[in-house]
DNA sequence: AAAGGGAACTTAACCGAGAAAGTTGCCATT
DNA sequence: AATGGCAACTTTCTCGGTTAAGTTCCCTTT
């Protein structure tokens, strides 16, 4: 089956290539009647246009790329991305615009792979996630001149536009609570130690410790993966003083962490709470539920492909930097008063 | 920045636009001296070939699309898919190809996307999934001539090539030895309906219970979302005669299962075994650890990515049917002999 | 020395659109 | 009746590559 083109719509309704052009383009230079029969034939053919040949005319690439820089075995298990891809898909799909996704496995490969889209003009701009301190992709973007959006943020952001939750609230929300019920020591077990994001977290936690005059020095970097969460959860509950309290920075993590809990004989939320980030169905199918912090990471994606689709449109406005409301806590069975014998 | 083009090397090396091309391109007609002229050139200002132009001259769009038609929300929990696309990405990485996703709301939704998506010759070749009873994908893409794999099989097919694991081995492995472990009765808390892998491990398990004389009357349906994982559970163990092991169509409703059997005041193993389809990271930070039936479902994906690109290629020989490894059951410790209360 | 052959190029057409510029033909003016 | 103006087209060029079909020029052969 050979694709039709405007060529052929154009010798089926007798008229020139350009007429055709008009016609579909909803221009003028056509009468109504012509316009009716050509659009007629383009539906009847099963015309659409080749976006080879609109792009090559300097048309958009109507597709933008994001590139995912994690290890595939956790991309598996962390809902945080494909939540977050169904939210963007959900706003470019009804702008007609495709994702481009490519998995990198390093730095490297990701900057390569920004230059060959932008240089073979496969995309109209990117959506980037995990920034990292200095991050060399900013630059690249900046110097290349394609449309990006930063998820993430406020900070090392350079001049790009970004969305971004402010983590610090939750954090701090979120050890006010656990004070509140009378925890006086609380571990945090971490993501990627290099994620930007990470760090502002490593910091709203240790400030948290200071404003509500609670022990918040225990503090272990992982990978995301439910083995080092509970490589974590074990090395802090083997502490002479052990937290009564541990929030997680993703929910496989704090899944782990409450199996570890049980395998050390501690029972949850008597011995020990536990408060995980993001909140999956996971949590809610475990015993007891898991006390999260809840956002909603499709609203956020959505919103990045928003502000993308204008940056490329050119009505941006003054909107550089979105800020969409931060993870709130959802507390379920998972917290609780610690126990005096702890 | 503007993007170079071959007349721009091309007026730099003082020849013509086709002396260039035949240069980038690896083909005889220049001497091997301005060939490297060309290609210091190319390198210097940072040549790239520009894609929408060479896909007008015939050549490959350098991309293959990929529908998911699931809701969002099961999307970010099933590890599925996210799997299947890091296998997917790593073959189509290394071949210079880029994957286009797009989520799709409804099997409408999608057929209009694969038109789209080969009339606008964005694709060189589809990945189809979640094959249903006579899904209308196989026709369209069949009349299309698009180049397609589904994942899935070996029925339903009609002449695309395919890549299947045999479903019914699995469950007639797994059947066997929970009938090993002296189970009499056993439930399936199974996916879709009109999933044709659905109904492959349906029937398998309804062949399983007259190969072993046990009763696997027990079937219900669900959405794959831990919300009916734990509702058909709690239905199955209400019932006067109850299974006293279960098998699940994925590991999110095997771990809602695992709650709900602690809910109901049940020992998992020994008043209840459960097994899990699907072995992720999650199976085993949950107390206990899931019994799962195992497959490398990158592998899988890196397969049918592989397939993909040979029948693009046209270099496919007969291999239209490739079956990869069936599913292994991995045991652990939600599974052991019933209790004789039981 | 003329002819043949092939390497090393150049020229120009082409892919399928978009769009500027050019061409009709008709109607209303004056 | 000549002119202007405009709608409704057609022609042609363009995007950035690929490629078939020339064109040179040099070297070998007889």
């Amino acid at each position: 089956m050979r694709r039709p083109t405007i060529a052929d719509i154009a010798r089926r309704a007798g008229v020139s290539k350009g007429a055709v052009s008009y016609a579909l383009n909803d221009r003028p230079g056509v009468s109504p009647h012509t316009r009716q029969r050509i659009l007629a034939i383009a539906e009847e053919i099963g015309w659409r246009p080749n976006s080879a040949a609109r792009a090559l005319s300097g048309a958009a690439a109507n597709a933008i790329g994001l590139a995912i820089h994690r290890p595939a075995r956790i991309l598996g298990i962390e809902p945080f991305f494909m939540e977050l891809v169904s939210g963007m898909e959900a706003v470019l799909s009804a702008a007609g615009s495709a994702l481009m996704l490519q998995v990198v496995a390093d730095a490297e490969t990701e900057l390569a792979l920004y230059r060959r889209w932008w240089a073979e003009r496969r995309i109209d701009g990117a959506i980037v996630t995990d920034l990292r301190a200095e991050d060399p992709r900013v630059g690249l973007l900046e110097q290349l001149a394609l449309p990006a959006v930063i998820v993430g943020g406020p900070t090392g952001v350079g001049s790009l536009p970004h969305v971004w939750a402010d983590d610090a609230v939750t954090v701090t929300e979120t050890v006010g609570y656990l004070v509140a019920l009378g925890h006086k020591r609380i571990g945090r077990v971490a993501g990627l130690p290099d994620l930007l994001h990470t760090r502002h977290r490593d910091a709203a936690f240790r400030a948290a410790g200071t404003t509500y005059a609670v022990d918040t020095s225990l503090v272990i970097s992982t990978d995301y993966t439910g083995d080092e969460g509970a490589h974590a959860t074990r090395a802090m509950l083997s502490t002479a003083a052990r937290p009564t309290a541990i929030i997680y920075d993703n929910d496989i993590m704090a899944v782990a962490g409450l199996s570890v809990a049980h395998e050390m004989g501690l029972v949850v939320p008597r011995d020990l709470s536990i408060v995980g980030w993001d909140d999956s169905p996971l949590c809610q199918v475990v015993r007891p539920p898991l006390t999260a912090m809840t956002r909603d990471i499709p609203a956020y994606g959505a919103r990045a492909a928003e502000l993308l689709l204008d940056v490329i449109a050119g009505t941006t406005g003054k909107a550089l930097g979105v800020e969409v409301s931060h993870s709130r806590l959802t507390p379920r069975g998972s917290t609780a008063p610690p126990s005096l014998s702890g």
